[in-house]
DNA sequence: CACTTTGTTTGCATAATGCAAATCATGCCC
DNA sequence: GGGCATGATTTGCATTATGCAAACAAAGTG
């Protein structure tokens, strides 16, 4: 929002100069990142259609957090995919009538209600899972192994960088809306 | 698709332990990267919030396209989107009600028409553009210097790897849904 | 018991999507 | 020139995803 500030006015071309280039390195990672973003969505997509083109991807991303995380409170289940309750508890009963999760009320607190993942729900995460990491493998094994390393170390001091708390295993970005 | 082919009964041991050591590579990448796009996700949502709450997410990556590709059939603008020619006409109407692009048939070629940025829409793009390139300006001024041009390549490497081609300034993956 | 807190569910409204069928404007071929 | 294949847009229909706000329900508190 402002680059330029009173103090450009004193150090004059130097100053813009340098916001130049951070702006250009700004402009080349969020190229770079933004296409390897594309290319991993649209392998995760491919996975799924490959096993499952009935769920779609929000519903997947829902599986794939419980998997992660176990059981949850709706609320819960709503926090981790960054939506609304009521999206997330009628996502939960489509998913349910899929025969993809359980959901009981919890004995315990019968105001609360846990989704949990079904067998089935638990085969699909893993047989997209699995089709995707191969995916992923095969882009990899064409990369010069030397990249490798440097890839992984240079996005985790990206997302370090952002504040982004490591994601194990969670979504996929795909909720880009 | 084939990570175990009749050679790797031959090699026996050996093969397997590549097989998981690529996998590994694989899991690691998939999670760096995948959370690097969370970030990515997250500014470009933040950003487009700050200025425009009004606009979807798939709306602002309607404009951005033909920000950057200019006036677009509404087949092509479908096709950059990747989504189905109806869904981009029932986008380009919300669009247009909402000022920010224009739709007039082409006088060349009364069947097509086309949809023009308007200036409204092309500030909106604009202002968010700076307000994105700015968040991740300041990620990467916290970056050690020398991963950023490692980032860079190596992320290239991977989607070259991919056949992803090299997104100018395209969409926002968002799409993954 | 009244009041608050917390989690779930419903109502209401809008967007995004895809598929298939209906139009519409051209272009081309007898 | 009339009729047909083509390509592009538009409509109809159905489903999902979303958010917000209000209604509910179960605990917990004083």
């Amino acid at each position: 929002m402002s680059p330029r500030t009173a103090d450009d006015k004193m150090s004059g071309e130097s100053s813009t100069t340098a916001d130049r280039a951070r702006a250009a390195a700004g402009d080349r990672v969020i190229d770079a990142v933004l296409t390897a973003s594309r290319l991993l969505v649209a392998v995760s997509a491919r996975s799924l259609n490959e096993v499952e083109d009935s769920l779609t991807l929000p519903q997947f991303r829902a599986l794939v957090v419980l998997a992660s995380r176990g059981p949850l409170r709706l609320t819960h289940l709503a926090e981790h995919l960054a939506v609304n309750p009521s999206t997330a508890m009628r996502m939960a009963e489509r998913l349910a009538s899929a025969g993809m999760i359980d959901r009981s009320p919890n004995p315990e607190n019968r105001r609360e209600s846990i989704a949990t993942l079904t067998e089935a729900g638990r085969e699909v995460v893993e047989q997209v899972t699995t089709r995707r990491r191969d995916e992923i493998t095969a882009i990899v094994e064409r990369m010069p192994a030397d990249h490798l390393d440097r890839l992984v170390e240079a996005l985790e001091s990206f997302s370090a960088a952002g504040g982004e708390p490591s994601a194990g295993y969670d979504p996929i970005p795909l909720g880009w809306q």
